[in-house]
DNA sequence: AGCCCATGTAAAGGGCTATTACATGAAGAG
DNA sequence: CTCTTCATGTAATAGCCCTTTACATGGGCT
């Protein structure tokens, strides 16, 4: 790679590259955040990184290839921080929980390109599926052990299935993330942000496990 | 749907075709099923419907208005469907909140081509929006009135805000729809059905508002 | 019966994907 | 230092798709 320039800087007037690959990922998130993922075409990120259109087949099989690898890429920066946001549940697993849907909600927003490759169905078929499910699989770890965390307020005999409450939380992540955080939708007229629908849906959950303090009417019972 | 139906059938022997729009649209649920949006082309929908590939452009300015009609014609039998589900709430909320989630579901895996052109990102532009915006209000109606049949057991100063309520659901039911009940992902090593997921995060939301008996533990407080 | 125009076809331009044969030059061996 | 090698780039091409334009057909109205 880059041996004497600064790390991984295009060398312009090179007949050889020297970084396509990694300029032709970035320039495929730019145009899919751009058109969408169906508007993007290899021959234009090709074209955005100054090369011909037969380039980038040295560096990627076929266009599912190369957004296998932007899914691929995605979902590893999306478990680095969402473990980031969790952060062993420190200072108190609430507030980290806080901020793991907070991380959520802005990878969304940040990186609506990855996002979408990484969850919109028959974007990257299977391919996809199986250079990424290691890092997919990190991501739902974090959630999980947050999840276990939550729970360990609550005596054992209360406690939700594991699993189950990690899928609760996850689905109304992504409902939130892909319904108001991401490209148009997010300008309907919602008066609230993402982060407020996200947090208030999360603590009523929450009072309903019995991991907060309840609704005031449990009397209704 | 129907499919043989003698209300204007295609006639197969016939210059003109009689019924080419509606077939049309069919042909692209079908592709969009089998290929994902991204892989659905014109040219094969008309080969399906066997005319021509200029034919379509008849009865749709371009392909992205063909797709705007999917999405506008897969909102308003979403709307028809969710409104026939919750049935004004009767018998009880409850049972009618438990019909509406099934339904929500339901339509998600039965078109899963409509319901992907409806929702997902960057399919159908700004042209979907603005001719199926009337059926997509009508869907988030039902939820809206689900919310207030449900909040109507609790005192008013209790009540949650009903849109933010609305919001709520409607992302929690997307985000399992999407992720558990759409086509490659549900096929996950996930022991539960969508509609068992959906059911139980329902129930924890509703004793979170304190509309269902509340979890055991309001002595944590 | 005859005209009109909605609805079909054929042909063509331009873009995209992917393959193949060829070109270039960076890096290591002698 | 030169020479060879091979990863990485280009050019050219075939095939498909989208879309437009000019033309063809025939159903329905007068």
């Amino acid at each position: 790679m880059g041996s004497s320039d600064p790390p991984g800087w295009r060398r312009p007037r090179s007949y050889h590259h020297g970084n396509l690959k990694e300029v032709l990922l970035e320039a495929a998130r730019k145009l899919i955040e751009q058109y969408g993922p169906a508007g993007f075409s290899l021959t234009e990120a090709a074209r955005l990184a100054g090369v011909s259109p037969a380039a980038p087949y040295r560096h990627f099989r076929d266009r599912d290839a190369l957004l296998a690898e932007v899914a691929k890429g995605g979902f590893e920066r999306f478990a680095a921080r969402l473990d980031k946001a969790w952060n062993n549940g420190v200072p108190t697993p609430l507030s980290a929980f806080d901020n793991l849907g907070k991380a959520y909600l802005s990878f969304a927003r940040e990186e609506p390109a990855s996002y979408a490759v990484m969850f919109e169905a028959g974007v990257a078929p299977a391919s996809a599926e199986g250079e990424a499910l290691p890092a997919a699989e990190r991501s739902f770890d974090v959630l999980q052990r947050a999840a276990a965390a939550l729970c360990r307020s609550l005596p054992e005999t209360e406690r939700p299935p594991l699993k189950l409450m990690s899928l609760h939380i996850w689905a109304i992540s992504h409902g939130v993330a892909t319904l108001f955080a991401q490209g148009d939708l997010q300008a309907r007229k919602v008066p609230m942000s993402p982060e407020e629908i996200l947090e208030s849906a999360m603590l009523i959950y929450l009072k309903g496990l019995g991991i907060l303090p309840g609704a005031k009417s449990d009397g209704a019972r």
